[in-house]
DNA sequence: CTGAAAGCGCTTACAG
DNA sequence: CTGAAAGCGCTTACAG
């Protein structure tokens, strides 16, 4: 199909090697040389067979992304920028979907694609730390999101519990006293609501007000919609949702039930997911940098993947903003096209 | 790192061709040799190496989807189900983003990723007929929306030009005189925007009704805002937008103007992404059906991988539904959980 | 039913 | 500065 170096070297009427110097851009081939062989190159729209390169170097220059679900925008959002800081290291990104399953989650870890890619970043829900840590092969990793616990590897997120605290004192300082929280999640052991709740906890602990937990399966506007239909029997004057999906589903319920947001209900999320920046109301809700997340992460998998493999195990946090716009402040929320701060 | 044929070959006292009929499902392994082989590959815990695998056997298992933008929901919703229908034939997906650039649409289709895939489904924007008539790489391809026409590649999309024909008729129905369409694009050829611009004047043109053509540079949420902004002067009473980011970002200018929704302003959108199933007021909009769209393509990109690359481009037209919600119909429209027929 | 050998297209020591 | 050779780990004819 395509030219290999043989047939370049041939045309030009030079060896293999020096084909292969030139195109690898090694110095001290003599510019006659170079020409020669450049010429050859393009004449016959050389393409290296990454395949034979690869398994000459052990290198495939392909990582994994896995996590739950790509048209979950969060994960879409970060995805692009996980892509994006991978091109910038020359590398190329499957994406692999584990639907939050401990089953793929497994997988993944055992190395399904181990020889197929170079390195992994994995956002788990359901893996815990035992088998995290008697996981046997050594396909480079990264975790993203909340850290587990005496995990044997780097991973990279916000701070959820002072994140969490930052918009339950948010709340509590708008005077509000009955605040729910909507996103706990049972089959969830190393995703990122237990630290949300925890968070939202010690800030309601501190104040001595009580909690109300409501509980999901999924982070989905569906599921934030039918457990916000439910928590409206316990009359709470504000909510905060673990993720803005749920946030965006329980903002519906509210008006549907013919409550104002955020007079009689305020509401805030977590993500800061585009659709909120134009929702009516807009959502008040945490920002992580995405794109810093997605460059540590990129970062520590490339440090891991060059044979810093000894270094022991980091966990880095991200910074984040809590963007407060329509959805608790009211009509002093932000402009017509949306907060961009 | 890990073992290899040879290795396992080793330890069961057999050959490296009967290690890999074994690995391989082949048929004629007496049952004695197999079970001594079985007991070996699961002692070294084998993992083929797919670079040597693919080396050999000139494929990857591999396929790229090369979309604009992967954080647009619509992208994400249909590469999620891209990527399962293609799990489903033992693929793996690499994701690409072009941004919508002419550069990086030709660098995909010229084969930059030649020998690190089998296929590519492109979803273009702004490549032409006559590029991609002229294009010299043969990696097996299938085109995402509008027919190129006289291209020769296959290519699956809904009847936009019909489609948007029912979104125009359904405004006129509903006694709507003064409809705009939101989304005209300078810059797209292949886009969608030409078809759906077209299907809006032929609907007009049948009714005698006058055009109102806002053009935007991107389908994002702010940019539908803004055009909207600058579109209220000409005081349309209904407003079709090509897709839905557009139609939210404008719902929320219009309501921010004070104007209601449908009331004074009807707003359509096209993709029905999960956004406009949960916003208030919910959405009117096209839903093409994406997990049809993802099983042809990947139905009509295996064939060509396998080999029927003879055959003549094939144009295949996914269905859609046309649902009808309240930023249309008013209160009439969907449930509070938002309709999901 | 099983084995020995060649070769996919590269890169990497090793010479010169 | 350039070349000849080995080898990465597979699979595929070809024998037996």
């Amino acid at each position: 199909m395509g030219a290999s170096l043989r047939d370049v070297a041939r045309l030009a009427g030079v060896s293999v090697k020096t084909v292969s110097n030139v195109v690898n851009g090694y110095a001290h081939v003599s510019p006659a040389t170079r020409a020669k062989v450049e010429h050859a190159l393009s004449q016959l729209d050389y393409r290296p067979n990454l395949s034979a390169r690869n398994l000459r170097q052990g290198r495939t220059g392909v990582i994994a992304l896995a996590l739950p679900e790509l048209d979950a925008p969060y994960f879409a959002e970060l995805s692009r920028f996980i892509i994006d800081a991978a091109a910038e290291v020359g590398w190329l990104v499957i994406i692999e979907q584990t639907g939050g399953s401990l089953d793929r989650e497994r997988q993944v870890l055992d190395g399904v694609r181990r020889h197929r890619v170079d390195g992994l970043i994995l956002s788990p829900i359901a893996i815990g730390a035992d088998e995290l840590a008697a996981r046997t092969d050594d396909t480079a990793l990264v975790l993203l999101g909340e850290r587990i616990h005496g995990g044997p590897a780097d991973h990279v997120a916000v701070d959820n519990v002072r994140a969490a605290r930052d918009v339950t004192e948010h709340l509590i300082g708008l005077g509000r006293r009955r605040i729910a929280a909507l996103g706990a999640q049972d089959n969830s052991i190393s995703g990122t609501a237990p630290p949300r709740l925890a968070g939202y906890r010690e800030s309601l602990a501190a104040h001595a007000l009580p909690e109300t937990v409501a509980k999901v399966d999924r982070y989905r506007r569906a599921e934030g919609a039918a457990a916000m239909a439910a928590l409206l029997e316990a009359r709470p004057d504000a909510v905060f949702c673990f993720n803005d999906l749920l946030a965006l589903g329980a903002i519906r319920t509210i008006l549907a039930a013919g409550l104002r947001v955020p007079e009689d209900v305020a509401v805030a999320g977590f993500d800061d997911i585009e659709d909120g920046r134009f929702s009516t109301p807009t959502l008040t809700t945490v920002a992580p940098d995405k794109a810093q997340l997605a460059g540590i992460a990129v970062d520590l998998l490339k440090q891991r993947i060059e044979g810093r493999t000894d270094r022991p195990p980091r966990e880095v946090h991200a910074t984040y903003r809590l963007m407060t716009r329509e959805s608790t402040l009211g009509g002093r929320g932000g402009g017509a096209a949306g907060d961009q701060a």
